[in-house]
DNA sequence: CTTAGACCTGTGTCTAAGACACAGGTCAAG
DNA sequence: CTTGACCTGTGTCTTAGACACAGGTCTAAG
Protein backbone atom coordinates (compact mmCIF):
# COMPACT_ATOMS: atom_id res chain seq x y z
CA UNK A 1 0.00 0.00 0.00
CA UNK A 2 1.26 3.43 -0.91
CA UNK A 3 0.91 6.53 1.20
CA UNK A 4 -2.03 8.01 -0.64
CA UNK A 5 -3.90 4.71 -0.70
CA UNK A 6 -3.59 4.25 3.02
CA UNK A 7 -4.63 7.82 3.62
CA UNK A 8 -7.69 7.64 1.44
CA UNK A 9 -8.79 4.31 2.84
CA UNK A 10 -9.11 5.89 6.27
CA UNK A 11 -10.29 9.31 5.19
CA UNK A 12 -7.18 11.28 5.98
CA UNK A 13 -4.44 12.95 3.95
CA UNK A 14 -1.14 11.68 2.64
CA UNK A 15 0.60 14.45 4.55
CA UNK A 16 -0.85 13.21 7.80
CA UNK A 17 0.35 9.69 7.09
CA UNK A 18 3.78 10.99 6.24
CA UNK A 19 3.85 13.01 9.42
CA UNK A 20 3.06 10.01 11.62
CA UNK A 21 5.62 8.04 9.69
CA UNK A 22 8.26 10.67 10.26
CA UNK A 23 7.55 10.47 13.98
CA UNK A 24 7.94 6.72 13.94
CA UNK A 25 4.33 5.90 14.73
CA UNK A 26 4.07 4.02 11.47
CA UNK A 27 6.91 1.89 10.19
CA UNK A 28 6.37 1.08 6.54
CA UNK A 29 8.69 -1.21 4.63
CA UNK A 30 10.70 0.21 1.76
CA UNK A 31 9.33 -0.78 -1.58
CA UNK A 32 11.70 -1.56 -4.45
CA UNK A 33 11.12 1.82 -6.02
CA UNK A 34 11.89 3.63 -2.77
CA UNK A 35 8.27 4.30 -1.96
CA UNK A 36 7.02 3.48 1.52
CA UNK A 37 4.93 0.36 1.64
CA UNK A 38 2.28 0.00 4.34
CA UNK A 39 0.97 -3.35 5.52
CA UNK A 40 -2.33 -4.27 7.11
CA UNK A 41 -0.80 -3.83 10.52
CA UNK A 42 -0.12 -0.22 9.61
CA UNK A 43 -3.73 0.20 8.66
CA UNK A 44 -5.02 -0.76 12.07
CA UNK A 45 -2.27 1.23 13.68
CA UNK A 46 -3.32 4.33 11.79
CA UNK A 47 -6.93 3.65 12.62
CA UNK A 48 -5.96 3.64 16.28
CA UNK A 49 -4.06 6.90 15.94
CA UNK A 50 -6.95 8.63 14.26
CA UNK A 51 -9.38 7.45 16.92
CA UNK A 52 -7.12 8.70 19.65
CA UNK A 53 -6.62 12.06 17.96
CA UNK A 54 -10.36 12.31 17.64
CA UNK A 55 -10.65 11.82 21.38
CA UNK A 56 -8.33 14.71 22.11
CA UNK A 57 -5.06 12.93 22.69
CA UNK A 58 -1.99 14.69 21.39
CA UNK A 59 0.34 12.97 19.02
CA UNK A 60 2.92 12.85 21.79
CA UNK A 61 0.37 11.13 24.02
CA UNK A 62 -0.25 8.57 21.34
CA UNK A 63 3.42 7.92 20.95
CA UNK A 64 3.66 7.28 24.66
CA UNK A 65 0.65 4.97 24.59
CA UNK A 66 2.04 2.99 21.70
CA UNK A 67 5.41 2.66 23.39
CA UNK A 68 3.75 1.29 26.50
CA UNK A 69 1.81 -1.25 24.52
CA UNK A 70 4.85 -2.27 22.54
CA UNK A 71 6.49 -3.19 25.81
CA UNK A 72 3.64 -5.64 26.23
CA UNK A 73 2.12 -3.65 29.08
CA UNK A 74 -1.51 -2.61 29.25
CA UNK A 75 -1.79 1.02 28.23
CA UNK A 76 -5.16 1.43 29.93
CA UNK A 77 -3.96 3.12 33.14
CA UNK A 78 -1.88 5.56 31.12
CA UNK A 79 -4.79 6.23 28.82
CA UNK A 80 -7.11 7.03 31.70
CA UNK A 81 -4.59 9.32 33.30
CA UNK A 82 -3.82 11.14 30.07
CA UNK A 83 -7.42 11.77 29.20
CA UNK A 84 -7.99 13.23 32.62
CA UNK A 85 -5.25 15.76 31.95
CA UNK A 86 -6.46 16.54 28.47
CA UNK A 87 -10.01 16.95 29.66
CA UNK A 88 -8.93 19.48 32.25
CA UNK A 89 -7.05 21.43 29.62
CA UNK A 90 -10.00 21.28 27.30
CA UNK A 91 -12.25 22.54 30.05
CA UNK A 92 -9.95 25.50 30.65
CA UNK A 93 -9.78 26.35 26.98
CA UNK A 94 -13.49 25.94 26.72
CA UNK A 95 -14.11 28.44 29.48
CA UNK A 96 -11.64 30.82 27.89
CA UNK A 97 -13.43 30.58 24.56
CA UNK A 98 -16.75 31.09 26.24
CA UNK A 99 -15.51 34.30 27.81
CA UNK A 100 -13.86 35.46 24.62
CA UNK A 101 -16.97 34.81 22.60
CA UNK A 102 -18.98 36.91 25.02
CA UNK A 103 -16.48 39.73 24.90
CA UNK A 104 -16.34 39.70 21.13
CA UNK A 105 -20.04 39.63 20.56
CA UNK A 106 -20.52 42.38 23.12
CA UNK A 107 -17.91 44.47 21.30
CA UNK A 108 -19.47 43.81 17.95
CA UNK A 109 -22.91 44.95 18.98
CA UNK A 110 -21.55 48.03 20.75
CA UNK A 111 -19.50 48.99 17.75
CA UNK A 112 -22.32 48.74 15.27
CA UNK A 113 -23.89 51.87 16.70
CA UNK A 114 -20.70 53.83 17.19
CA UNK A 115 -19.35 56.28 14.68
CA UNK A 116 -16.07 56.07 12.83
CA UNK A 117 -13.25 58.23 14.02
CA UNK A 118 -9.97 59.15 12.45
CA UNK A 119 -6.83 58.06 14.30
CA UNK A 120 -4.94 60.55 16.45
CA UNK A 121 -1.40 60.71 17.71
CA UNK A 122 -2.09 58.45 20.65
CA UNK A 123 -5.18 56.56 19.52
CA UNK A 124 -5.25 53.97 16.78
CA UNK A 125 -8.92 53.04 16.99
CA UNK A 126 -11.30 54.38 19.58
CA UNK A 127 -13.56 51.35 19.23
CA UNK A 128 -10.89 49.10 20.62
CA UNK A 129 -9.22 51.54 22.91
CA UNK A 130 -12.43 52.62 24.62
CA UNK A 131 -14.01 49.20 24.83
CA UNK A 132 -14.95 47.99 28.24
CA UNK A 133 -17.12 45.06 28.71
CA UNK A 134 -20.42 45.73 30.35
CA UNK A 135 -20.54 43.79 33.56
CA UNK A 136 -23.41 41.48 34.06
CA UNK A 137 -26.00 42.92 36.45
CA UNK B 1 12.65 52.76 28.49
CA UNK B 2 14.16 49.32 28.09
CA UNK B 3 12.36 46.23 26.92
CA UNK B 4 11.78 44.73 30.32
CA UNK B 5 10.58 48.01 31.80
CA UNK B 6 8.01 48.50 29.08
CA UNK B 7 6.85 44.92 29.42
CA UNK B 8 6.44 45.07 33.16
CA UNK B 9 4.67 48.41 33.09
CA UNK B 10 1.88 46.85 31.03
CA UNK B 11 1.89 43.42 32.58
CA UNK B 12 3.38 41.49 29.73
CA UNK B 13 6.69 39.81 29.02
CA UNK B 14 9.88 41.09 27.44
CA UNK B 15 9.61 38.33 24.86
CA UNK B 16 6.24 39.60 23.78
CA UNK B 17 7.56 43.12 23.39
CA UNK B 18 10.50 41.81 21.39
CA UNK B 19 8.16 39.83 19.20
CA UNK B 20 6.02 42.84 18.36
CA UNK B 21 9.14 44.83 17.75
CA UNK B 22 10.48 42.19 15.39
CA UNK B 23 7.24 42.43 13.42
CA UNK B 24 7.54 46.17 13.20
CA UNK B 25 4.54 46.99 15.37
CA UNK B 26 6.79 48.84 17.74
CA UNK B 27 9.64 50.98 16.51
CA UNK B 28 12.02 51.77 19.35
CA UNK B 29 15.01 54.04 18.90
CA UNK B 30 18.47 52.61 19.28
CA UNK B 31 20.05 53.57 22.54
CA UNK B 32 23.79 54.31 22.69
CA UNK B 33 24.57 50.91 24.13
CA UNK B 34 22.65 49.14 21.38
CA UNK B 35 19.63 48.47 23.56
CA UNK B 36 16.21 49.32 22.20
CA UNK B 37 14.72 52.44 23.69
CA UNK B 38 10.94 52.81 23.88
CA UNK B 39 9.18 56.15 24.11
CA UNK B 40 5.79 57.08 25.53
CA UNK B 41 4.26 56.67 22.11
CA UNK B 42 5.41 53.07 22.16
CA UNK B 43 3.71 52.61 25.50
CA UNK B 44 0.30 53.58 24.19
CA UNK B 45 0.93 51.62 21.04
CA UNK B 46 1.64 48.50 23.05
CA UNK B 47 -1.39 49.17 25.20
CA UNK B 48 -3.47 49.20 22.04
CA UNK B 49 -1.96 45.95 20.80
CA UNK B 50 -2.64 44.19 24.08
CA UNK B 51 -6.24 45.39 24.13
CA UNK B 52 -6.76 44.17 20.61
CA UNK B 53 -5.17 40.79 21.33
CA UNK B 54 -7.44 40.51 24.34
CA UNK B 55 -10.43 41.03 22.08
CA UNK B 56 -9.42 38.16 19.84
CA UNK B 57 -7.67 39.97 17.01
CA UNK B 58 -4.66 38.21 15.57
CA UNK B 59 -1.34 39.94 15.43
CA UNK B 60 -1.68 40.08 11.66
CA UNK B 61 -5.05 41.80 12.09
CA UNK B 62 -3.47 44.33 14.37
CA UNK B 63 -0.73 45.02 11.89
CA UNK B 64 -3.34 45.68 9.24
CA UNK B 65 -5.28 47.97 11.56
CA UNK B 66 -2.21 49.94 12.46
CA UNK B 67 -1.22 50.30 8.83
CA UNK B 68 -4.65 51.67 8.01
CA UNK B 69 -4.45 54.20 10.80
CA UNK B 70 -0.95 55.23 9.84
CA UNK B 71 -2.31 56.16 6.44
CA UNK B 72 -4.53 58.60 8.31
CA UNK B 73 -7.67 56.62 7.55
CA UNK B 74 -10.21 55.56 10.12
CA UNK B 75 -9.63 51.92 10.98
CA UNK B 76 -13.15 51.50 12.37
CA UNK B 77 -14.74 49.84 9.33
CA UNK B 78 -11.85 47.40 9.10
CA UNK B 79 -12.07 46.69 12.79
CA UNK B 80 -15.78 45.90 12.60
CA UNK B 81 -15.29 43.63 9.64
CA UNK B 82 -12.36 41.80 11.20
CA UNK B 83 -14.09 41.14 14.47
CA UNK B 84 -17.02 39.68 12.63
CA UNK B 85 -14.70 37.16 10.99
CA UNK B 86 -12.90 36.36 14.21
CA UNK B 87 -16.15 35.93 16.06
CA UNK B 88 -17.37 33.41 13.52
CA UNK B 89 -14.13 31.47 13.86
CA UNK B 90 -14.37 31.59 17.60
CA UNK B 91 -17.90 30.31 17.45
CA UNK B 92 -16.81 27.38 15.34
CA UNK B 93 -13.96 26.53 17.65
CA UNK B 94 -16.24 26.91 20.59
CA UNK B 95 -18.69 24.40 19.19
CA UNK B 96 -15.84 22.04 18.40
CA UNK B 97 -14.56 22.27 21.96
CA UNK B 98 -18.02 21.73 23.32
CA UNK B 99 -18.35 18.54 21.34
CA UNK B 100 -14.85 17.39 22.23
CA UNK B 101 -15.43 18.05 25.89
CA UNK B 102 -18.56 15.92 25.78
CA UNK B 103 -16.79 13.11 24.01
CA UNK B 104 -13.90 13.16 26.44
CA UNK B 105 -15.95 13.22 29.56
CA UNK B 106 -18.13 10.46 28.22
CA UNK B 107 -15.03 8.40 27.49
CA UNK B 108 -13.58 9.07 30.91
CA UNK B 109 -16.64 7.91 32.77
CA UNK B 110 -17.04 4.83 30.59
CA UNK B 111 -13.42 3.90 31.07
CA UNK B 112 -13.46 4.15 34.83
CA UNK B 113 -15.56 1.02 35.06
CA UNK B 114 -13.79 -0.93 32.35
CA UNK B 115 -11.01 -3.37 33.03
CA UNK B 116 -7.43 -3.14 31.81
CA UNK B 117 -6.44 -5.31 28.94
CA UNK B 118 -3.07 -6.22 27.54
CA UNK B 119 -2.37 -5.18 23.97
CA UNK B 120 -2.72 -7.66 21.15
CA UNK B 121 -1.27 -7.81 17.66
CA UNK B 122 -3.94 -5.59 16.20
CA UNK B 123 -5.15 -3.68 19.26
CA UNK B 124 -3.18 -1.06 21.13
CA UNK B 125 -5.78 -0.14 23.72
CA UNK B 126 -9.30 -1.49 23.78
CA UNK B 127 -10.57 1.54 25.69
CA UNK B 128 -9.83 3.77 22.73
CA UNK B 129 -10.42 1.30 19.98
CA UNK B 130 -13.81 0.23 21.25
CA UNK B 131 -15.03 3.64 22.28
CA UNK B 132 -18.19 4.80 20.69
CA UNK B 133 -20.03 7.73 21.97
CA UNK B 134 -23.46 7.03 23.31
CA UNK B 135 -25.94 8.88 21.23
CA UNK B 136 -28.26 11.23 22.98
CA UNK B 137 -31.77 9.80 23.32
C1' DC C 1 10.54 1.46 -27.95
C1' DT C 2 9.61 6.08 -26.86
C1' DT C 3 7.40 9.87 -25.36
C1' DA C 4 3.99 12.62 -23.22
C1' DG C 5 1.27 13.62 -19.50
C1' DA C 6 -0.83 12.50 -15.15
C1' DC C 7 0.00 11.24 -10.87
C1' DC C 8 2.75 10.08 -7.15
C1' DT C 9 6.83 10.47 -3.89
C1' DG C 10 10.14 12.16 -0.16
C1' DT C 11 12.21 16.09 1.69
C1' DG C 12 12.31 20.62 3.25
C1' DT C 13 10.04 24.69 4.62
C1' DC C 14 6.04 27.32 6.68
C1' DT C 15 2.38 28.37 9.85
C1' DA C 16 0.87 31.60 15.36
C1' DA C 17 2.39 33.72 19.05
C1' DG C 18 5.35 33.92 21.64
C1' DA C 19 8.77 30.84 25.20
C1' DC C 20 13.25 29.50 25.97
C1' DA C 21 18.33 29.08 25.55
C1' DC C 22 22.48 31.31 25.30
C1' DA C 23 26.63 34.04 24.56
C1' DG C 24 27.79 38.28 25.57
C1' DG C 25 27.04 43.28 27.21
C1' DT C 26 25.96 46.63 31.20
C1' DC C 27 25.93 48.34 35.69
C1' DA C 28 26.39 49.03 40.62
C1' DA C 29 28.97 47.47 44.72
C1' DG C 30 33.23 46.39 46.63
C1' DC D 1 39.41 46.22 38.53
C1' DT D 2 36.52 42.55 39.41
C1' DT D 3 32.61 40.12 40.76
C1' DG D 4 27.98 39.01 40.24
C1' DA D 5 23.34 40.19 39.02
C1' DC D 6 20.70 41.50 35.55
C1' DC D 7 19.81 42.69 31.02
C1' DT D 8 20.08 42.32 25.82
C1' DG D 9 19.49 40.63 20.88
C1' DT D 10 19.43 36.69 18.12
C1' DG D 11 18.33 32.15 17.00
C1' DT D 12 15.86 28.05 17.79
C1' DC D 13 11.66 25.40 19.43
C1' DT D 14 6.84 24.42 20.02
C1' DT D 15 1.66 21.67 17.26
C1' DA D 16 -0.02 19.03 13.76
C1' DG D 17 0.16 18.92 9.73
C1' DA D 18 -0.18 21.91 4.90
C1' DC D 19 2.24 23.28 1.05
C1' DA D 20 5.94 23.68 -2.46
C1' DC D 21 8.86 21.42 -5.41
C1' DA D 22 12.14 18.67 -8.02
C1' DG D 23 12.12 14.44 -9.56
C1' DG D 24 10.44 9.41 -10.02
C1' DT D 25 6.66 6.11 -11.77
C1' DC D 26 3.13 4.52 -14.56
C1' DT D 27 -0.15 4.22 -18.25
C1' DA D 28 -1.61 5.20 -22.97
C1' DA D 29 -0.57 6.73 -27.46
C1' DG D 30 2.49 6.87 -31.32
Amino acid sequence: MKVAELAKSLGTTADTVRYYTRLGLLKPAKSVNGYKSYSNKEVSRLKFILSARNLGFSVADIKEIINESEDGKSACPLVRSLIKERLEETEKQFQAMLALRGKMSSALSQWEEMEDKAPTANMVCHLIENFEQIKKA
